[in-house]
Parts: structure tokens; C-alpha cells; sequence
DNA sequence: AGTAAACTCAAACAAGCGTTTGATTCACAC
DNA sequence: GTGTGAATCAAACGCTTGTTTGAGTTTACT
């Protein structure tokens, strides 16, 4: 059975993201956790300490992969054609929108993500800062190239929309219902595509006065 | 002192709406909201019955208030200048400012709208969305008369992609942080400037092919 | 085979949870 | 004053939480 194609580790990761995702940090017990992946309930304090490393491994497991692929498909785009707004924000949403679809674990991760900016886990949120902040600069330098004469200020404050609007589509929180006869796939696939033209024309909007 | 100023049901409101602002509706214990409210923790069961109840209440108070504005916002608008885009997103954009600023309340409760979308609270989006959906669809033809031409499913993601801004940049969620010298009011006011500026570019963005 | 380390297990720990109880205080009509 | 219902109170209810324990098992290496 899975039981011995995983290792309990692994099991425990895998059920922890998905109750995570549908129930939040605090909202899930380890109880629970460890009785979705059929391990007994030291078996987390064995392999990660206590509760809270454990949802930093949680992150840790798929935001490293998403980061790599966000900075390297950034650093594609603007080696093969600098200044092109749209790509670096592709770069941006797409491997969020792939992490998203992939079935074969990350479905939830991103909802966790979500999660992660609602729950003022200080401790959680401070551990995405120091880990991944570089990202996100790298992708405001980028932006910065592509609009040139946008302040400091605004341009971050358009980067927190779009993480905002990412979020808030990938996790499917909106008002938008996937319509009957259109896969979850294509449904987000449609979203990254609008996201990504939507937020082009906001991050090229003028000054405010 | 205060205590004598409001009532006890008024207390716990409040001191439930701070509290599930900062740490969630199940990071909250009756506890910590009846001892903020300096008010014995039977008090919670004796006027709200229970703690779903309670978080209910805590959203119908400032929930009514916020749409009754916004709708009458919007209708201000459209009547003194129709067609204008900016005005129609103040619409949606300023009371949920004026709301964050609320310094006699309100303050965290637009922490707490962020939290409602972000736990998976199904009873708690319902009751929004059947409460509170009517004012959405208003917002999206009064949108739809400024950008014609937009398709249906064009307008409701972008409609998402604002409340999905909107409640990042409100909720504090993003990189940004208020630099030190600038008031909290002068910060979120700033933020809804932008995202009306941003979001107004978006809108206007031409259709993906 | 034997040993040491890695791992799993049932059981228990103290602490905190939402909720309830039953007595007590308060405000106000008669 | 006296009685009545609303409001408040300290205390306890049963239950779940994250974490720990110590004994047991499995695994890997000489």
C-alpha cells in the first residue's frame, strides 16, 4: 500500500498540506494530521520537533521549487527579451498557476499559501521573509527595468496587488465560479492569463498626481 | 471607566473583532475575548449563545454598514458623472478605507474580512455571499458601463482580482511596510490611491486574444 | 549473529478549549 | 420593601490540544 511506497515523513508532510490547506494551521490538529497519513502521533515530534517546524517544512518543501522556477523562468524572459513586462510577470504567476495544478501534491499548497497570509503566524511569516524576500526583490528590480519612472513606493505597493490578486485566484476565493465543462486546469490556466494582462496594464498605469 | 460607557454585549463585540483580526476566528479563545472585554467568560454564551454565533454578529455589525456605503457611494457617482471608472473603484475601494481607519472600531475589521475568505469558514462565506453578493453584481454593471466590450467572465476575474488587492493591501498582508513618520491613516489612504490607480488601468486593459 | 542506531508505538502529561451550572447581584415594577 | 426577571459571577464540566515518556520494534552495518 502507500504505506510503504512513502516514508512516514513524507506521509506526514503530504496530509499536513492538505489539512492545512482545507482547515488552516491552527484549525488542524497533529491528531489529525497524523491519523490522515496512518503514522502514530510521535512520529511528528520525532521527525520535526513540534507543530510550528512542521508547517515550515510544509513551505519549505514546495516554496524552494516554486522560487527556482519563478527566478529562473524570470531570468529566461529577460535574457531573451528584456523589458517585456508581461514575461517577467508570467514568470511571476505561472509557476504559482503550475504548482496549483500539479496533482501530484502541490494542488493544496497554494491555498496553504493563502492561509499563511491570513493567520498572522509571526513566526511563519518572518521564516517566508528571510527565505524567499530575495525573491521578490529580484522580481521588483525586473518590474523596475520594464517601467522605468515608477517610485520606489508604488512599484511595491503594485507588487503586493498582484501578490494579493495571485493569491486570491489561485486559492479560488473570489466570486467566480468555474463554470460546468471547463476543467480546473483550463479554468486556471484562463486565470493566469487575465491576472497577467490585468496587472501589465496596472503596473504601466501613470503616476498618482 | 469604560466599562460603564458600553454595554457588555458591545464589549465582547468588540474585543472579539481586534482579536479575530490578529490571530483568527479559531486562534481566538472565548477566553482572551472575555478577558479583554473584562467580562466573565459566561457572558459570550448567556447573549450570543454560542461562538459561531458570536463571529457572525461580529461580521453583520460593520458588514451592513460598509455595503449600505458603498452602494450610496456608487450611486453619487454614476448620477454625478456616469462612465467614470475611478469613481465607480472609489466606490468599492474608499469605505473599505474609511472602515480600516475606523479608529472607533472598525480597524480590524477589514483584518477580520480578510480571515473570512481565508478559512474555509463555508458557513461564514455563504452567509456572505448571500448576505452581501447583491452588492457585487451592482458594482459590476456600474463597471461594465465604463468598459464596454468587456466579456462577462473578463469583468467578474478582474472584479476578483481587485477584492483580492484590496484586501491584501487593507489587511497588511503584503511586503510593504508603513515606514516609520507616516500615520497608519496617511498609509492605507495612499494604498486605496494606488490600487484605485491600478486597478482602473487593469480594467481598461485590452482584451486577452 | 550481534550491536547500535533509527524508528514506531500505546499511553499519559499538563494546559487550554467551549460550554454549563447554580448561586448571587442588579434594576425596576408594584 | 418586596418580588421578578435580567445580568453577572466563580467554579466546574468533559473534551481536545501539543508534547513527552519509555518500552518496543525495525533497520543497517560489522
Amino acid at each position: 500500500m502507500s504505506k510503504t511506497q512513502f516514508s512516514t515523513k513524507e506521509r506526514i508532510l503530504d496530509a499536513a498540506e492538505t489539512l492545512f490547506a482545507q482547515f488552516g494551521f491552527g484549525g488542524t490538529s497533529l491528531r489529525q494530521v497524523t491519523s490522515q497519513a496512518d503514522v502514530n502521533i510521535a512520529a511528528v515530534n520525532y521527525h520535526f520537533g513540534n507543530k510550528e517546524n512542521l508547517v515550515n517544512e510544509v513551505f519549505r518543501r514546495r516554496m524552494d521549487e516554486m522560487s527556482a522556477q519563478r527566478l529562473q523562468q524570470l531570468q529566461a524572459s529577460t535574457a531573451a527579451e528584456p523589458y517585456d513586462l508581461e514575461a517577467v510577470l508570467a514568470a511571476f504567476v505561472e509557476p504559482a498557476l503550475a504548482m496549483a495544478q500539479d496533482r501530484h501534491g502541490g494542488g493544496a499548497f497554494i491555498r496553504v499559501i493563502a492561509r499563511a497570509y491570513a493567520e498572522k503566524n509571526d513566526g511563519l511569516r518572518r521564516f517566508l521573509s528571510d527565505q524567499y524576500g530575495h525573491v521578490l526583490r529580484e522580481f521588483a528590480k525586473a518590474i523596475a527595468q520594464c517601467v522605468p519612472g515608477l517610485s520606489k513606493e508604488e512599484l511595491y505597493w503594485r507588487i503586493d496587488f498582484l501578490a494579493g490578486a495571485l493569491t486570491y485566484a489561485m486559492a479560488d476565493f473570489g466570486m467566480i465560479k468555474r463554470p460546468t465543462g471547463v476543467s480546473e486546469a483550463e479554468h486556471r490556466q484562463r486565470a493566469a492569463q487575465e491576472l497577467i494582462r490585468f496587472a501589465a496594464a496596472g503596473f504601466k498605469a501613470g503616476k498618482v498626481n
